[in-house]
DNA sequence: AGAATTTGACCTCC
DNA sequence: GGAGGTCAAATTCT
């Protein structure tokens, strides 16, 4: 136990100095506009994460599963659910918190993302169904938003949807224009919530349309879309993409305001 | 034929 | 046990 606590944390050490490292060249190819870092290189660091991660998971199901913290936990059942291909169950429901609620005059909000509905259900209390949707590159790029669209009113008709989660896809929005009371655009409202969940496989974090962040770079390398059963997933080769898409669309923090405790900077634990 | 939607069943959470 | 979220087979659309 104590021995697999002592590697685990090693592990934990060599991951967060190899993101330090991939941080630090990032940030240095956004300040010569230089937006293809080595490929390379990049991959080494990435593996070398993902290895560090997975290693410690692997320590933690070894050993002290049961007292690790509940959102960790969930990341160990998930890897352990894309390993075994003949468990068939599901893996936890998590309420997750919203991330954007926004009241608009039509049910088909144009919000510049691919969306696929997969269910419908009548709510009690509400006299319209509530429509569910997830990201269409939900398998392709395990982006895995997904936004509600219920009716909330008969005349004027109006439609809210709430999304939760952020877009990890690579399909990235050309307008992020967020409209005020007076606009004639259907978009009457929107509110973000400040409080966001440690987010897991289930509940993938990540950039939204409005919120360009990070973690597009983890949740991208962290889990490829085609590997489940490796211990170690591969890399995903979308990475020097996102890279450039995050650079060409990094305008879009000049519309919102982040939160204190919303992506703060990584610079190590 | 492949993508998208519908809808009943299944699953988790409270 | 009920409500709400998701799955997946069947169906429809392009």
């Amino acid at each position: 136990m104590e021995e697999n606590h002592r590697k685990a944390m090693e592990e934990i050490m060599r991951g967060c100095e190899f993101a330090n490292q991939l941080q630090q060249l990032l940030l240095n190819n956004n300040n010569t506009n230089d937006l293809t870092p080595t490929t390379s290189f990049v991959q080494y660091l990435v593996n070398n994460i993902i290895n560090s991660f997975s290693n410690v998971l692997f320590l933690i199901d070894k050993h002290d599963f049961s007292s690790i913290a509940p959102g960790v936990r969930s990341v160990v059942n998930m890897e352990k659910s894309c390993k075994t291909t003949s468990s068939p169950t599901r893996g936890p429901y998590k309420r997750r918190n919203t991330t954007l609620e926004k009241v608009t005059e039509t049910p088909i909000d144009d919000d510049g993302h691919q969306w696929r509905k997969y269910g419908q259900k009548n709510i009690n209390n509400s006299q319209y169904p509530r429509n569910y949707y997830r990201c269409t590159h939900k398998y392709d790029q395990r982006c895995l938003t997904t936004k509600q669209v219920e009716r909330i009113q008969q005349k004027p008709p109006l439609y809210k949807a709430t999304y939760y989660g952020h877009h990890t896809c690579g399909n990235m929005p050309n307008h992020h224009i967020i409209h005020g009371p007076n606009d004639t655009n259907s978009s009457i409202l929107l509110s973000f919530n400040n409080t966001f969940s440690v987010p897991t496989n289930q509940e993938s974090s990540s950039s939204s349309h409005d919120l360009v962040n990070k973690d597009m770079f983890s949740t991208h390398t962290a889990f490829d879309s085609s590997n489940y059963t490796s211990h170690v997933p591969t890399l995903s080769s979308t990475l020097e993409t996102d890279h450039k898409s995050m650079m060409q669309y990094g305008f879009l923090y000049d519309f919102v305001e982040f939160d204190d405790d919303f992506f703060l900077p990584f610079d190590g634990f």
